[in-house]
DNA sequence: TACTTGACATATA
DNA sequence: ATATATGCCAAGT
């Protein structure tokens, strides 16, 4: 155990994504405000992007950018129509702008409450 | 070792 | 409403 701290960072937006229940979708910064750390928004994205596959599996789909779109397109070897699907299969659904409909969709922690 | 990039967000002009 | 600038941290080159 605690075998390597800088891991511990990475864990800990994965424990986040986690707790994102079925059919509810969150912000980059939503998490990074969750986290209560120094830990930016775009850290978020590099943590699930380095996704270890012991961490495996990580809801990374029901993550999105501020304005409820998806953006995995600037990831190379993800298929953008991907995520979609998954969030899609959870009975999110999307709009023509390919944006999920925050006001509904978003998910408010209690903590937050 | 140093610089650049990266699933972003927020503020300002 | 769009464009530009800055913040934040770690990994990649």
């Amino acid at each position: 155990m605690a075998k390597s701290q800088s891991t511990n960072a990475f864990e800990r937006v994965y424990v986040v994504v986690e707790r994102i229940p079925w059919g509810r979708v969150a912000t980059y910064g939503q998490i990074s405000r969750l986290l209560e750390s120094t830990l930016s928004p775009i850290f978020v994205g590099w943590a699930l992007h380095r996704i270890p596959a012991a961490r495996e599996p990580v809801p990374w789909h029901r993550v999105v950018n501020g304005k409820g779109g998806i953006s995995t397109r600037r990831v190379i070897g993800y298929a953008p129509n991907l995520q979609r699907e998954l969030l899609e299969a959870e009975g999110i659904r999307f709009d023509e702008n390919e944006r999920v409909d925050l006001e509904v969709f978003l998910w408010i922690p209690e903590e937050t409450k």
